[in-house]
DNA sequence: GCTTAGAGTTCACTAGTTGGACATAGACGG
DNA sequence: CCGTCTATGTCCAACTAGTGAACTCTAAGC
């Protein structure tokens, strides 16, 4: 562990091989294993056994239709990640295997106004539902993935100034919920986990640069840039929702004027609607009326598209992501937001940045920060895997 | 070689390690090593004895005024690399060693009507002039950075559309001058070879994330992100000159509208000041003319940086950098356009990301681009290319 | 039932790192 | 001026870990 450059870091890397090429297959035989990581057949039997011994891997003694071949996968009770996620209007936890498996997942809705420790207990009562739900043993959990709608002070990890959760400023949620579970907590913002989860299982798989952008009461982003979650020096990259698109536009809260959120955020755009649709409208009530032709709605979200268009076009300029991935409940309009994105892009951003941008709906919906949050227990736990990008045999369940 | 997970790939990764410590720090002695690396000092023992009979390294006796340290550092002679910079008015070469060196540096005007082809040549020319000058052998050329003043693709190595050097379009640069010198090229753009000059030697050392702005004639941005130059997937990140700050702005060579170049690149700022202060007027004149009190150059100049400001702004809420070094003439205005610069980022940028970024003049003036090229070869070239001992082999003598 | 071929294991060997013993040479104190 | 001290660098035996080759095992095919 701490000799850098000996023999059992060496080992170390080849356990780590040879646990990486098992995950990427499902399954493979010892001979499998030897051809894809360049081992030697003995050096594999060695970790095999190694490992068999240590419970990471199962041995299922003939499945194949060969002659003698041991399939070797991961054993699906080596160890559980779980993954939580508060949301504005909503608390969900996720809970998965080593083997990139989602086991259960669940949500209940989360009063805004509930304080930070309510929150933290109905956690805490969640996880541990579910881990008994799904019947594994609490030694198992190896680590959990914590997703805060706000910003996260890496040095303190305390969360910051957030209007979403008025009362949680200030406090430490990672080590409230360790304090709770007793394993490591791993903690990030919502933006963030989002991206991460959009890459490993959902419209990023397969591309080591994306913005995950996500439009719900604030505009924010995570970047994941070479195939890692970028923070920045302060923590506070992605904040696409603050940049100025117009000099005299709306005051935001922020304190400017004319950022991305007042012309994106529910909190701004509702209120265009209040007089025509009535006061208890929601981003995904508009989202809803507009898919059934609403007029005033359509042009409400073709508008926003068009912003938030803006606003990744200077993204595009500056970062050339290959791919911009759209979550939140906006994302729900599909084309009728995404079109107007596109076209926006293409009109402010130059033609070789755009050419090669591929703007997409989240595949995962709400779910994207939950299993973002699950991926960041994983990676967290040395599980380099996730952020190669080469994830394309292991399906994750869904349940 | 081939064996990815054996011992002789441990023993090459600590060569590596060792080579790169004292690259790092110039010279160490060998319990520094051991320290730095973490390896035993017996490892370290028999790999400088290797490295020493390779002629990778020298140790000179004892220089320090300590007990018996034998210090050991990079042998000058091991290898030298080679920087190019075609600028906009200037071809800029310098040499020098792996010990992080420049040994010697040369520029010359160059004609921006020249074709390509008389460009090389005298590129050609000026790198061997230098290569005598130095006295070093041809041989030991391990590599060459070359700086071009627009887009490279990266898959193809052709110059893109690039109007300072309209004769250029379409060349491969790197593969012209790997064809004249015999050694490997490897080319980049002047804003991302300029952020690494500043990383490695200027008002960038010593910061892990920054910016670097270049404006001339136009403006472009270098990005380095943890460490390394960031490209971007189509290898065209860190165009914030063509960030859109004023949708009816003027129009800007891109197509669009209200560009930050419209507002801060020499070719639309110098015709404001042309009715009063003549025609034949560069981005220089004006600052010199600002320096020494001229209002109208004063106010000009002030205005772009506010521009760039906004800029900043938007790049600073995106990546959040720990710092940006402005580049090009314009910096020689110094607090001129730095102080606006700064006041717009603290309007603009939400303030927990603009707090800890710092604002600061380039170090190294016109020579940021030509270091770069050489930080460019040097790390490019890894630090295996030495440890093969085929640095002689791999250099066919294409005099 | 015999052959065969691929799978996994065992064993001797080799590469390479490590800790400890040892020699070395300047600094410091007497 | 000399002995002691201390940090440096080297050598050696021990240990770790990967490899090739020989070997065993099993099921398929004839």
């Amino acid at each position: 562990m701490e000799t850098p450059g000996s023999q059992s870091s060496l080992h170390r890397a080849n356990l780590e091989r040879v646990v990486r090429a098992v995950r990427l297959a499902g399954s493979l035989t010892q001979a499998e294993i030897a051809r894809s990581t360049g081992l030697s057949a003995a050096t594999v039997s060695n970790i095999v056994r190694e490992l068999k011994d240590g419970g990471t891997v199962e041995v299922t003694p003939t499945s194949a239709g060969g002659r003698r071949a041991r399939s070797v996968s991961l054993s699906g009770d080596a160890g559980i990640v779980i993954g939580v996620d508060f949301g504005h209007t909503h608390l969900r936890v996720a809970v998965g295997n080593l083997a990139h498996q989602v086991l259960a997942e669940e949500s209940e809705p989360l009063d805004v106004d509930a304080s930070s420790t309510q929150g933290f207990d109905r956690a805490e009562q969640l996880v541990n539902r579910l881990i008994e739900a799904t019947g594994v043993d609490r030694e198992k959990v190896a680590g959990v993935g914590l997703g805060v709608p706000g910003p996260i002070d890496l040095e303190s990890g305390t969360l910051g100034s957030s209007a979403i959760l008025p009362g949680w400023i200030g406090t430490r949620p990672a080590e409230e919920m360790r304090g709770r579970l007793g394993v490591p907590v791993h903690v990030d913002n919502d933006a963030n986990l989002g991206a991460l989860g959009e890459m490993v299982w959902g419209s990023g798989r397969g591309v080591r640069d994306l913005a995950y952008i996500k439009v719900a009461s604030g505009v924010g982003a995570g970047l994941v840039i070479e195939g890692k979650i970028y923070r920045g020096p302060g923590g506070t990259a992605g904040e696409i929702g603050h940049i100025t698109l117009d000099e005299s536009g709306p005051v935001c809260r922020c304190g400017n004027r004319g950022c991305l959120e007042t012309f994106a955020a529910a909190r701004y755009v509702l209120p265009l609607l209040q007089s025509s649709h009535g006061t208890d409208l929601t981003m995904e009530g508009v989202v809803r009326l507009a898919r059934d032709g609403d007029p005033g709605c359509r042009r409400v979200i073709a508008d926003v598209g068009r912003h938030i268009g803006s606003g990744v076009a200077n993204l595009c300029n500056l970062l050339n992501p290959s791919r911009v991935v759209l979550g939140g409940d906006l994302a729900e309009a599909g084309e009728l937001v995404l079109g107007p994105i596109r076209e926006s892009v293409g009109r402010y951003a130059i033609p070789s940045a755009a050419r090669q941008l591929s703007v997409l709906p989240g595949a995962l919906g709400g779910r994207a920060e939950v299993l973002g949050a699950l991926a960041l227990a994983l990676s967290e736990m040395g599980d380099s895997t996730l952020l190669d990008g080469t994830l394309t045999a292991a399906t994750p369940a869904f349940t």
